[in-house]
DNA sequence: ATAGACAATGACACCGGTTTCCTCTAGTCC
DNA sequence: GGACTAGAGGAAACCGGTGTCATTGTCTAT
């Protein structure tokens, strides 16, 4: 039972070493493809090495190295979607390399958080890190990675940094696209659901929003931008606000989907007719979108190609450049917005 | 500026036993809590270590040991919300502890899983790893990690295993408790949207809704069940299925809450009014529960208690017979469901 | 007083790789 | 033929911890 499933002492580099009557330097070479080596020696020991089944101890490498074959993915962000879709996205890649992904949620909110981040780094010794929204907007962190030497890709809703350090979208283009559809069914008077201040991507959506309805020479009217927090309830509250005001929108754009659903709860409560009296456009394509009534118009990221795009970028060097930085995001059009009735 | 931040080269057990006057075996004795040693020597060392900000390098403990500090999150699971609930649950223990979590998503459907699941242990030596459902009904997995002896906790639907093992929910309970809310809300025809065959949580749910209508003497008629796959789509179609058969329900239990989305979709087709013409209760209570219109009657697991006590289950064999294994999921009551109109 | 037990600590090998530096060959040039 | 060079590969130290076993000093039993 034990024979052919627990062989259980696995092979070393010593083992190997004496199999293939070379010195242990010799198959540290043929696993690091060093090129001054022998083609004859090199087939000798691969070929023990395939025979054999032997792996390289990753502990001891990364203790030798100072560095071990890991990246992270740090996050403080609540879109589980997001998070969830990201990891899948950076799997894809490291499978099949001898990297392997370590995640690390940290809590925005904490003064610690450079600090805590400073010891996962240090004790960890990660290859590179890849930092999500909201934190990727946090210099301290950049700077530290710069310190400590280890790779970083930020991730976000603008550029923020050089190209190889970043993968964005452009969440301005985006949001201008989004409102034009809008205005384009006919909406002349259209609410926004901002995200909270001090988060880039609110303030790029927010000003997508702006540019939109200046290229079409419509007025931003403050009596109807509400601030929300990107949850639920301050959709709810900013939807009644709205809804509430002398002169309602015929149309909200909210900075994501979560809002978004809270304004249709508040819609509902009115007893509105979604698009019909109230058309509704999201933010983030999340699986709550597309399950709503009706289904929402929102905007989708390209989570899959950014993620790709941030692997390549933390594990290899010279592709880093090559890959692109900044990415669309594409308008989803479902039947929550349509032509005002009115 | 490099003065303070950049104090280049962090200290190690070599320092720490030259600065202290000992040998390295004794500061590895006071970092280990070694039984056998003078309080004086260790507190003197402990000084020295404080003063210096000393932290053992995890990869040098873990080649000398052969074991990482590290937690695996093995999961294939596409509810993305109870999967962030998880590593949240888990790091809330890990956190002080020198435990880190390494997150694996894994193909269920690939046929080499257990050999990569084996691969990533063997590589990584984890300390211990939490399946989560539904790869977590493998018995293959379980078995792979006694033989790599590495310490494990699978989630499920029911008690699969040992408790030092198993962390669960009592699905079957639950969802005999929330046919029960609709039983005694009047329905007497209530429909039924199962899981896939083959999923252990499937068959838990399905079992409580046949325990519950038999209870209270209704007839468990199988046109009425219909087998979803717990995405929306089949929820959807589930929907649309029952309410066009001859004798339409007038409640359905979905058994998770995306597929109950797309019964509520169905009914919304129809021109249903739920829950008025039609009540509908969920599982899982993601976020998208309580965004739907109406919002919505599910089950919620406890997630972050089972976490946790997967999570000390994990690190301490002391405390893990003394965790709880099996856990009661709680109802939220909501207004998807209501008395009949009829 | 002396052997034996025990507490406290150190010396040294070891975990499994990589780096540094050195040796040994064989080929080239004059 | 001797000096020089480059290519191939090995010996030993090293990364930073832990395990094993020996050593020392102190206390107790005889």
């Amino acid at each position: 039972m034990d024979d052919d499933s627990n062989n259980n002492a696995k092979p070393t580099i010593n083992d190997i070493a004496r199999l293939a009557g070379v010195s242990k330097k010799t198959v540290s070479r043929v696993i690091n493809r060093s090129p001054l080596l022998n083609e004859d020696t090199r087939r000798r020991v691969d070929e023990i090495i395939r025979a054999t089944g032997y792996v390289p101890n990753p502990q001891a490498r990364a203790l030798a190295l100072r560095r071990n074959f890991l990246i992270g993915l740090v996050h403080d962000n609540p879109n589980a979607q997001m998070v969830l879709g990201m990891q899948q996205a950076l799997l894809a890649v490291l499978r099949g390399t001898e990297f392997e992904l370590i995640v690390r949620p940290v809590d925005r909110g904490s003064t610690s958080l450079v600090a805590d981040v400073r010891a996962f780094l240090e004790r960890q010794r990660l290859h590179g890190v890849l930092l999500l929204p909201p934190i990727s907007e946090n210099d301290g962190l950049a700077t530290l990675c710069e310190q400590l030497g280890c790779r970083y890709v930020r991730m976000g809703s603008a550029m923020l940094d050089t190209p190889e350090h970043m993968v964005a979208s452009n969440d301005r283009e985006a949001v201008r696209q989004a409102v034009n559809h809008l205005i384009g069914l006919g909406h002349r008077r259209i609410g926004l659901v901002t995200g909270p201040q001090g988060f880039r991507s609110a303030f790029e959506r927010r000003s997508g929003f702006a540019e939109a309805l200046a290229a079409a020479g419509l007025a931003f009217d403050p009596r109807i931008i509400v601030e929300g927090t990107y949850r639920f309830e301050s959709g709810l509250a900013a939807g009644r606000q709205l809804l509430a005001s002398e002169e309602p929108p015929t149309a909200i754009f909210a900075s994501n989907d979560e809002m978004a659903a809270g304004v249709l709860h508040a819609a509902r409560e009115r007893g509105l007719d979604v698009p019909g009296d109230l058309s509704i456009v999201g933010f983030d394509d999340t699986a709550i979108a597309a399950h709503l009534w009706p289904p929402l118009t929102t905007v989708r990221w390209p989570i899959q190609a950014m993620g790709k795009a941030a692997a390549i970028k933390l594990l290899d060097e010279d592709d880093a450049e090559a890959q692109p930085a900044l990415f669309l995001s594409e308008l989803i059009i479902r039947a929550s917005a349509g032509p005002p009735r009115r």
